[in-house]
DNA sequence: TGTACATCAGTGAACGCGCGTTCACTGATGTAC
DNA sequence: TGTACATCAGTGAACGCGCGTTCACTGATGTAC
């Protein structure tokens, strides 16, 4: 062959990667497979021997997006002093001025939730994979008050970092951000 | 005249209600102008005679929206109790079923921080609008406390509602939107 | 060892299609003289 | 009062363009005999 063995999975991680990035930061119906593929050093033509179609191509950026994170996560707490500090790097300047590197449910999730059922099951399997990390990380009580936090706490993250990223005003941008702080650790310590 | 007066000003506003359902349950960028002229009953050229742009309709789409969410809100609050009321509503089955006449950030916040400065701008303004209210109708404290309390509390809802239409099993849905409600009257009488 | 063929990641041109936008035209009404 | 012209919301065909997708081809390597 003309190519290492792996070169051709290492070629579509890069794919995956790159037309992760983009989908993230221009959102995945107003990036083109043209744009990706050329970004990613690779003609047209070249996407169909690794994808079957745009659409397999945004599932698995969203399932390989959301286990990095869930890997990311997982290393990051383990500690309640660990959750808050992710929850601090999650509502930071740096994660607002980055979508295309961060989290993909707050770039992602109004057009995952209008993705046909196939990726709305692939993300709902993986979300559930971080809530469970993040429920580990919270204080006492029952696994299930735990869980059920869990989700209230990302909800709340997301929402508020996505409303971050929408206004025009830095102060209140920045402002929003470390009120959003105060409340989510609110929630990680009510007990 | 072959129209009464006003009838331009009525076809108008009859398409930006059109655009503005379409856009929030599919997408502004997945959302094509032939679609929404069809669905308007007129041809595709008439756009112009009203909208100088589809970067135009969609600022008026998001600026109409918005006010018309702020004096539903302003009208259906007024007291706590009446808060509450509305973030039950806000968080509710029927409103997570029906994103189309639904709050236009929870349905287009991504998109939106995405959009042209100039949109980004009306969106601003109009959001501090609502998050003027939502302050208005928190218990006591300092008006900068409460103003910023809205902001969280508005992030959040926006957050979990999304949360909930994203996610496929119907039961959890439900539950994040529950557990949201609980959370967020938690914030609406911490003090 | 040399030659013919198979493999396969990638190329690049082309496909049909729907996009946002433009524009010559329509036709009902209003206005001027 | 009648006629010529102006107005203007709306029509519908066409524009160029980029979209997702297809496909004949390339060329380096591996395999068979």
């Amino acid at each position: 062959m003309r190519y290492d063995k792996g070169h051709k999975e290492t070629t579509r991680r890069h794919i995956l990667e790159v037309a992760s990035r983009l989908f993230r930061k221009q959102g995945a119906a107003a990036t083109g497979l043209a744009g990706v593929m050329t970004e990613a050093g690779l003609t047209n033509g070249a996407f169909y021997i690794h994808f079957k179609s745009k659409d397999d191509l945004v599932r698995e950026t969203v399932s390989t997006a959301l286990d990095a994170q869930l890997v990311n996560l997982d290393v990051a707490t383990g500690s309640i002093a660990g959750l808050e500090a992710a929850i601090r790097d999650y509502l930071s300047p740096r994660h607002r001025d980055n979508p295309g590197a961060g989290c993909p449910t707050s770039a992602l999730i109004g057009e995952i939730a209008r993705q046909p059922i196939k990726t709305r099951k692939t993300y709902t399997e993986r979300l559930n994979g971080i809530l469970d990390v993040l429920a580990k990380n919270l204080p006492e009580r029952s696994a299930d008050a735990r869980r059920r936090d869990a989700a209230t706490l990302f909800g709340m993250m997301v929402g508020i970092l996505q409303l971050s990223r929408a206004v025009t005003d830095k102060r209140q941008s920045d402002l929003i951000l470390e009120d959003g702080i105060e409340a989510a650790l609110m929630i990680v310590n009510r007990g």
